[in-house]
DNA sequence: CAATAATCGAGACGGTACGTCACGTCTTCTT
DNA sequence: AAGAAGACGTGACGTACCGTCTCGATTATTG
């Protein structure tokens, strides 16, 4: 059984012996992530084959498969290759603008044509274990460590309460985006991003000495 | 260009003439809508074939394709034919405990074998505009409409605000939900969904004279 | 089990006493021939359908099944219907000219469309017995029975010798037009015709005191 | 566009280098030929599939379709790889036994399952050109190319007339014999050969001097 | 005139084969 | 050893007809 391979590619294992035998193609490689990503983005999951992106990479069919067991994994890879999404938190000086400034980013990438791959990697992840697992580990991690710092940085500053369940909080809050992503029954708008926010952040912040410097603005 | 099938099949318009010809097959129509319901739970999505749906309901492959056109529509209607899912909102006296009795039923029908085809129609959905629109129409609406309801109760006895955004609420209830149902970053328990309920609420209830009978609950 | 429609339809039989019931549709009869010989002559015997008859003929595919029990059966019958092959020996005096003149008839139709008729019925037989049983029944039977008339005269008139096969002479003068007929390796003319007549009847012949007044023709 | 794949597979162009990609089975190419023809023999041509080819063949249906752009082009193939019928003309010194023993061998083929082969490309090709085709190109002309040494044999020993024209003496002899097979209004035995033979030949020799050798055999 | 009976059209039914497409594997030659 | 090319067996796709069936409507004879 072959390894599965790593995003990057680069042999990070501290023996620096070279396998025989030609090397893995780089070129090869990047066209076929992209191939993929394209095509997702245009047809979404339900119209994706192997053998469009091996076509559309100028690559063999086999190539394909030798790199990737199947499509799930190489639609997770490709995702995780994917460095469009750099949904970074700003320090304001107030979580909830901090917060709504990331979710606003988030909204507008779920609608551009980014927003395809999101969706194709999480259809994909009902039926396929790679896909959720890469579009949990390469996307929704790293965000949530950040907002972590984020709602730390709140509760420092007495904007959210001690005893605040961060992985509760923060799923109230990116839950209701998700959900008007997927089922598409109501609009993905800022000014939903924002009552969003307040709704959400009004029943995490502290009774008394309440303090939001722009808490208006939400 | 033939009419799609009602979920019912009963002929809606004034008309009473049946059309000539045989008539449709009542038997071969639940048959199919059950055997879909039935593989989708099984297997997935991606392991739904009309073939197979066509065999394990004993019935002719282009009786499937003669009334439903594509297996997004197939799995629509079988999805809207499901009368499994009842969830209704009791009527406690407590909009919490309302909301989250419902959510807890939510929750135990998205744990059991029909998660797998809210599962699936949800991630047909992505690439299947009637997939998603029967779930909305079917599923969503109709609950929805209870919901509003609910919320209007608790408006009246004073336990939500009057301002409250009911959409905007009702998102932030579910979303939540769904995101943990699709994404399955962390687990559906009851306990989250009282949590839940207990922080989204709070941001929504009256500032004043607050005094919720089930409020310990939370 | 039904019995076989005659071709005409008439009820032969002594008892005039009609059935009860609605009667057949003669319209409904002659309008299934005449289509399945217009598709017959259009697309040729792999393409002919029984659906397709039906709905030219504007008739329903029972009908159709109801009186003619496989397509063997209804080309069969089509072509006994067709009464456009009236393919006479002329008396002319001389037996050479008799036959060339009524082959050079016989040429002339199988180029035409109807030719096409001939040969979906000949490819049908080769697969069903029943259409060549009509071919043979219908068309060629009544032809030779004029032929051998035909050549009982040129015997008569010592034109041909006493202790000639009659089959065997008609095979050999006819084998040749329905070779090129279905083989199509070569040109059907009616200078082939002559030829043809020529060289076989000239084997035919008697030794002596022969003298075909229109031999100059061949 | 995809060349028609040549009967013996070698590639006759100048370029003797390989195309790349795997190379054309031949193991399946000479299955699926010898299954068509075995079920050819046993069924006729309407029974024919190429679905049951391909399973006989143990061969998928795609390779069936990668190389043979339909059923005709499939039969003609097939029959034209069918060694079978090798039906020489011998050199006996006698025109008129030459021919007769090379036409019993005919009607003996044409009488064994073979013929159901012949029958069926010959039923196929009045719907498809590509079946026609194949039967005059791989299995008539190479005969008629002997037969004309032949009769040029018994020209040069004045057995037959020199203007003779080949052609219509050799469809006037063999036409009679597919008229038979194809119709079947009458038996194709050996004496049949010999009579026509016999009386075909008689209208084609030389007035004068005949002395046909074997003439008292026919 | 009503009842009976067989036909008609229409068209849905369970099937089978069609010809296409993508699957994931393989076999060749080239790099 | 990896690459591209592309044929392979497999199996689902969606379509077209098969021959059968159920309808309501029609058209005759019989009571």
């Amino acid at each position: 059984m072959r390894q599965r391979p790593s995003v990057t590619g680069h042999a990070a294992n501290g023996n620096s012996k070279r396998p025989p035998g030609r090397p893995r193609s780089e070129h090869a490689r990047v066209a076929i992530l992209r191939s993929t990503l394209k095509m997702l983005s245009e047809n979404g999951f339900s119209d994706l084959t192997i053998e469009g992106v091996a076509d559309q990479a100028a690559v063999g069919k086999a190539t394909v498969y030798r790199w990737w067991p199947n499509k799930g994994a190489l639609i997770a890879d490709a995702f995780a290759s994917s460095t469009v999404m750099k949904l970074r938190f700003p320090n304001t000086g107030s979580v909830v603008r901090d917060i709504s400034q990331q979710m606003r980013q988030l909204v507008k990438v779920l609608g551009s044509p980014q927003g395809r791959i999101v969706s194709a990697i999480l259809a994909a992840g009902q039926s396929d274990e790679d896909s959720i697992v890469a579009f949990r580990e390469r996307f929704l991690k790293p965000r949530r460590q950040e907002a972590y710092v984020t709602l730390r940085r709140g509760v420092r500053r007495g904007e959210l309460r001690k005893d605040i369940d961060s992985d509760l909080l923060l799923d109230s809050l990116y839950g209701p985006i998700y959900m008007r992503f997927l089922i598409r029954h109501d609009r993905l708008t800022p000014e939903f991003v924002d009552s969003l926010c307040a709704l959400v952040l009004r029943g995490a912040r502290c009774r008394r000495k309440v303090r939001p410097s722009g808490g208006s603005a939400n």
